[in-house]
DNA sequence: CAGTGGTCTAGACCACAGT
DNA sequence: CTGTGGTCTAGACCACTGA
């Protein structure tokens, strides 16, 4: 009966996920109430409330009770706060990705911003750097760092318009988990920044600082993202 | 035996969670295991799983099977980006708060980002603006607009070094459920902006635009933010 | 009122970590 | 191996919504 070991409060979030980005549900629509969920899908209730606290949890839905699961309206900005790659996040948006540096093996730096385990430090890191276009317009300035563990042929692999999260997944059975990131505005100085971005010196950016767990135990890697934020905002929910 | 309506896996985090704040916990120390908690408070494993989670999705521990609930360590930033108001956020650091405008009665802007209600627009809404300090250095400038329902006396209220949280709570029985955010990283160019963050014209600021909803069905209000983020970070997980 | 989501119980089996 | 967290079942009662 069961295809894979992708538990079925998964599934039944990614089917609802799916039909709410289809547009087959709409914006102010009531979604199946969950006894409904369950009978159509024999499941009990709190594996169907799983799935919906899911889909709640992450915007796509607002839980109202004695009425219903209403679907909310998608957002009008970049959703790359939350776990989703930004692949995912900006979903139907004409999107590319251009490998400015292919990924090569070299030391951390030595100033880096997240603490690295003694392991980390001797194996060194993989690094390479990204641009992301939405709509034919540079918005994301990208800088990536993986550990060097267990990786094969990763430095040979083309990145382009791909998402990594997929590379690692489909390659290297590695699932993002979480993580954590810090934000701050900045003044975009570098050169390479402005080159990239199409801006001018000075010009603010956003700069994204993310640790990025996975579930392979202690394996994290790291990224270093300069958002132009002058068109898109980045969307979040809490 | 039950003294109010708080649901038990609530306060379950909330004691978890006082417990790492305060130290009790270290970063790294194991949380007792599900089954010990169990035992501990009379409850059943999915009620003191659903406190983990909460717990988890806020950052404070990482779950890993096989194992036990890691205490994870506190961050660096300013945690703003969830759910937690300002005050909660920043913790024991030293937080002050001054009100530069006082709340006043007014229409909304014509252009406010947010879409509003009809029922909205005819009320119109309770302004006002904050300046919030850490460590005595200005750090946020606040605009705030809450619906003019139902919100008796609120004109009139001192919000110094108040939690706007726990006064709408304590008064207003109102509970800050979620929310949406949206960032940008903008230029500082209107001079009271400078004038309260103490900044340069032009330096970059980053920009938070909340969505912030309630216990009360459609009653949402909304924040927008100017953050200085050259000492510190905004931080979040996901 | 009937139906909804919110909370909770008391079990069960599984996959994984450390010994 | 034991103990951990991950998933799941099959019920129960409550608070709230809308008719």
């Amino acid at each position: 009966m069961e295809e894979k070991s992708v538990p079925h409060y998964r599934r039944l979030y990614e089917q609802l996920r799916k039909g709410i980005v289809d547009g087959i549900y709409k914006e102010g629509d009531l979604l199946p109430s969950e006894n409904e969920l369950c009978a159509l899908h024999n499941l009990t209730r709190p594996t169907v409330r799983k799935a919906l606290d899911l889909l709640a949890h992450e915007g796509f839905i607002k839980k109202q009770q004695g009425l219903g699961s209403i679907v909310h309206k998608l957002p009008k900005g970049i959703g790359i706060l939350s776990i989703a790659g930004t692949t995912t996040a900006i979903g139907k948006k004409n999107l590319k990705t251009t490998t400015v540096v292919r990924p090569r093996v070299q030391n951390w730096p030595s100033d880096f911003f997240f603490a690295l385990s003694d392991e980390f430090k001797t194996v060194g890191c993989i690094y390479f750097e990204r641009v992301r276009f939405v709509n034919d317009h540079p918005i994301f300035y990208e800088q990536t760092y993986l550990p060097n563990i267990n990786l094969p042929r990763f430095t040979s692999r083309n990145l382009d318009n791909k998402s990594l999260f997929d590379l690692l997944r489909q390659n290297y059975q590695l699932e993002i988990k979480g993580g954590e990131q810090y934000l701050k505005a900045i003044e975009a100085v570098d050169e390479k920044i402005c080159e990239y971005l199409n801006i001018r010196t000075g010009q603010p950016v956003l700069y994204l600082s993310r640790k990025l767990e996975t579930n392979r135990i202690n394996f994290s890697f790291f990224s270093f993202m300069y958002c132009n934020t002058s068109d898109f905002s980045l969307y979040g929910v809490f």
